[in-house]
DNA sequence: CAACAGATTGCATGCGTATGCAAATTCAAC
DNA sequence: GTTGAATTTGCATACGCATGCAATCTGTTG
């Protein structure tokens, strides 16, 4: 059992060059002749020789590592943005370190500071939120981050989201030209900058229409507490005729509630809507009318911020909102249904 | 911007001590009288000190890395074990660097050779096949390996399933118990042991009760490979009156193209079965009848062999298989129902 | 107070690599 | 063949920390 580690010195003995020879044939831009690079390689691949990433990080003060901190991998829409990220980020030759918190935890610092140990070269932060302290602290450090699914009011904070002012927006016009007119909602988790933008919008286009919210329960991005919230909005005599829920994973969870414990029809009953457009949101069993969420570019978009930052040091904030198109599929009445 | 990185030696220098006693105050297990070490404390927080996790990896020769390789981030039962993966080694001072192969990458070679890069501590491979070469190549870099929710012939392998033969034959029991005779069969990605093994069991039970497989289509493990199986299986004169599907993902597509596309109702004309009972098995629009897999077991265990083999240098392979429950939900029809 | 064991501390070194600098080599043009 | 520019190469050092070793300190016992 040869237990070895081989180290480009030995590299180096081997095809009688020195170590920094052996260096330069493994950095790309460094200056090496064809015919030491050939020796070397050689070598190399004789011995098994792959350069140590961590020493290399050590000494070049990059890493390429990206750390990302993610919540909730139940919502579809998260593990598909990481396997995006992900993708892209080693297409780029950085790779990604996850840090999970529980849902229970706040406490975002520790994973944080933990993260920074890690000397990775930046951060993205998906459906949470950090305190000023801590964007602070990554500024110091020199380590770029990105807000991703979440935006903040700290203006110093790069981050990327879907329009959800304008997709709230978008979900109350196809309710309100559906016909319907008691219209409900169901609040994702308070604390998020995504709830809170797609509630504004939302309320705003009613107002727009004349109407107010018939009713409102909040869901917290949980499919328990989502299936609670519809519980409570019809159980009173005048139950809606129409709810947008804040996100597709709650979505469903409504949709299933209405239709299986309630016994309601949708679209026919009560029309449903939701946000994001994951994967099951086009299953025929859901076939839930959705605002996108443009995954692929958002994901596009934070790499390359990131990049930028890690790259040119071009440390100035951006805040980048994508519009997403409204999906509408079976879950929401139509016109021409409700005058046929 | 003071734009620093704070060394162990500038806490030195702040607390009137040696760089050795720095690193020692921070070194769980070394000596340090109580005086020294809160006078290295105190310096410690006025500088924001913390220790550089690389360079201590690179001197200690543990990283606390862990290399996860995964392939389908859209079958929710890898996300959710993610999750669960990365919170027990969390806890346990670990982190998870994600390597992701895509579907049609056989080339893991490359990636596993990326994750050595990283000196990482141990390497979790979850749904993916490792060739022996490779799995060599971590044996020489005295790296352990543990393979998830896959086994593999290598006997020098350790690996971490559930009980997929004796899973397919509950599967296939129920069904009989339940009155079906044309018993078909939609399978995942031959190439995947896990695939393998349930079929065995499946088939193996049909033959003790003097069945034969009705039909059989391959699904890939994909929802769209499912579908098509499910259409073709279903465009015979005689057709299933049951179908054992080789995991949930694809399950939940057969269930839509079966109801939705086919006008077949669900278990009354055909009962459907899955395996692995992820979490939207449960949901009612979908009431999947499933083999559940324990994530959470399997999770444990995966780490609890990866730890042993990390501290305590044993690397004597071990197969576990983890019984799962038959969890009976309305996708499949019971004795009682035919009989009633 | 002496003697000694045990705990604590500092010194020096090494982990594997990248890189500035100066020496050495190559090459082209005259 | 000479000169100078351009390229290649090796030497030395540094990255931030842990750890063996020897020196020092602390506390205990007689």
């Amino acid at each position: 059992m040869p237990r070895d580690t081989v180290t480009s010195l030995d590299v180096a003995r081997l095809a009688g060059v020195s170590q920094s020879a052996v260096s330069r044939v493994f950095t790309p831009g460094a200056s090496a002749s064809q015919h030491t690079s050939d020796k070397v390689r050689e070598a190399a691949n004789k011995l098994g020789y792959r350069p140590n990433s961590l020493a290399r990080a050590m000494v070049s003060g990059r890493s390429r590592i990206i750390g990302l901190v993610v919540a909730y991998l139940d919502n579809q829409f998260y593990p598909d943005a990481l396997e995006k990220l992900s993708a892209r980020l080693q297409g780029r030759g950085y790779h990604v370190l996850v840090f999970l918190t529980t849902r229970t935890q706040g406490d975002i610092t520790s994973v944080i500071e933990e993260i920074l140990d890690y000397q990775v070269d930046g951060i993205i932060a998906a459906s949470v939120a950090l305190s000023s302290d801590l964007s602070d602290r990554c500024r110091v450090a020199g380590v770029p981050l990105v807000l991703f699914n979440r935006s903040q009011d700290d203006a110093a904070l790069s981050s990327v989201t879907s329009d959800n002012y304008a997709g709230g927006r978008k979900a109350a016009e196809v309710l309100i030209a559906g016909g319907h007119r008691r219209i409900a909602y169901i609040a994702g988790w308070e604390g998020a900058s995504t709830q809170r933008d797609r509630e504004a919008g939302f309320t705003a286009a009613l107002s727009d229409a004349g109407l107010n919210l018939h009713a409102r329960a909040v869901g917290d991005f949980r499919t328990d507490r989502a299936r609670q919230a519809a519980l409570s909005l019809f159980s009173t005599d005048e139950i809606p005729d129409a709810v947008f829920v804040a996100n597709d994973h709650m979505a469903f969870s409504v949709l299933d509630t209405l239709r299986h414990e309630l016994g309601l029809r949708v679209p026919e009953d009560v029309s449903v809507i939701g946000y994001d457009d994951v994967l099951a949101a086009s299953w025929p069993s859901y076939d839930l009318t959705t605002v996108r969420q443009p995954a692929d570019q958002m994901v596009d978009q934070t790499v390359e911020i990131l990049m930028q930052q890690i790259n040119d040091g071009d440390m100035t904030p951006r805040r980048v909102q994508i519009d997403g198109p409204l999906v509408i599929r079976g879950s929401t009445r139509q016109p021409n249904v409700v005058k046929g």
